[in-house]
DNA sequence: ATGCAATTAGAATATATATTCTAGAATAGA
DNA sequence: TCTATTCTAGAATATATATTCTAATTGCAT
């Protein structure tokens, strides 16, 4: 039977549900519902409700992540940090799904067996990603170096950009502005304390 | 009959599951099962699961807003940010179940009937504290004024903890480090965009 | 002592939700 | 055309949870 939904429609759907009413909302009846499809049918593409957010959380957490590793990539602490607002301009759903909820609103318990690669995957990435950051931000990795790179690449972008994204709204150039100016004021200061003596 | 539970021991139940297993754990069965109460005990009490969850959430913030109104009332601007790693010392618990979730994970929908007029309080405070911020940090109240104490004293220290508070440990002074370096760079880079022309 | 009011006790009920199951329809390849 | 396979369909089932209800129990005031 030529299939009347694709597995992406059952993603879209479950999007649009975790983003309007919170990932507790996407249940497989209201997934379906809003397609018009049974559940059967969503049965049929995933083994379980925990599958289908799951994935959706991975992958939209790898696509943003990409963006970030390729600044870091080259080196340039900035641009990772601005990622975050950038991002959050072009996908506005995705960004609320990320940054608005906890990886535990969509999993809650053990992730299911299908997609434990995948998260390993992930955590591998992540450990590097401390050193990384920390390399792009000071061009040295270390205990103070990764807290403090930790702090302008991933927490900082997160925090200008929440109010809005909770608004709806995309982040306004001003959080740009915000962001640039601390991540200079910390990178001043580290180089401050660091000088071995000064000229 | 001489009551063998107090309200507050709920209160601390809910706290510590809610804390340990996130909100939507603390059921009322969970709940009560920790107490060895029965859940009639728990409805003589409470007249619902919503005002119980939503009583500890509104509880939790005043509280927490309660330090940070002191120096806003002080024009002290950094006192103000700093007031959120103290609290989250001071306080680990607490500050978990506010820094780390949602309203929503504790009411999910409309406030039930009993604790609107709280709510309604908390809110006119909230609105006023966006003037008293801005005028604590900058000394002038204005949408740009706004939206940066906003960053200054809400977003920016709340980010600067939460890592340490998702690893259950108080945050180390390095915290308040960068919450006071960051806070110096933001007004004196205002400073220099609103001189006058200079001397 | 007696009876009342508060409280405990936990069974019964209602509802939401995930998951399974059985049957039927559509399609592609033989 | 026939048939196996894929998919739709939605009813049936299992389980978790909030809430209600009815019946004891207890301590205090009289």
């Amino acid at each position: 039977m030529r299939a009347k939904f694709a597995e992406s429609d059952f993603y879209s759907a479950a999007l649009a549900i975790a983003v309007e009413h919170g990932p507790a909302a996407a249940t497989v009846a209201s997934i379906s519902e809003r397609l018009k499809a049974p559940t059967g049918s969503f049965y049929h593409r995933f083994s379980s409700r925990d599958v289908l957010l799951g994935s959706l959380w991975l992958q939209t957490i790898l696509d943003f992540q990409k963006g970030v590793a390729v600044a870091l990539a080259a080196g340039d602490g900035l641009a990772a940090t601005l990622h975050t607002p950038r991002w959050a301009r072009e996908h506005p759903d995705e960004a609320r799904l990320l940054l608005m909820f906890h990886r535990k609103d969509f999993v809650a318990g053990e992730w299911p067996e299908e997609l434990r690669e995948r998260v390993a995957d992930m955590s591998r990435r992540m450990q590097n990603a401390a050193a990384l950051r920390a390399r792009a931000v000071f061009g040295r990795d270390g205990t103070e170096e990764r807290r403090l790179a930790q702090f302008l690449i991933a927490e900082l972008p997160v925090a200008a950009v929440r109010q809005h994204l909770e608004r709806r709204e995309p982040p306004p150039p001003i959080v740009d502005h915000i962001i640039v100016t601390t991540y200079a004021a910390i990178v001043a200061d580290y180089r401050a304390r660091h000088e071995a003596g000064g000229a």
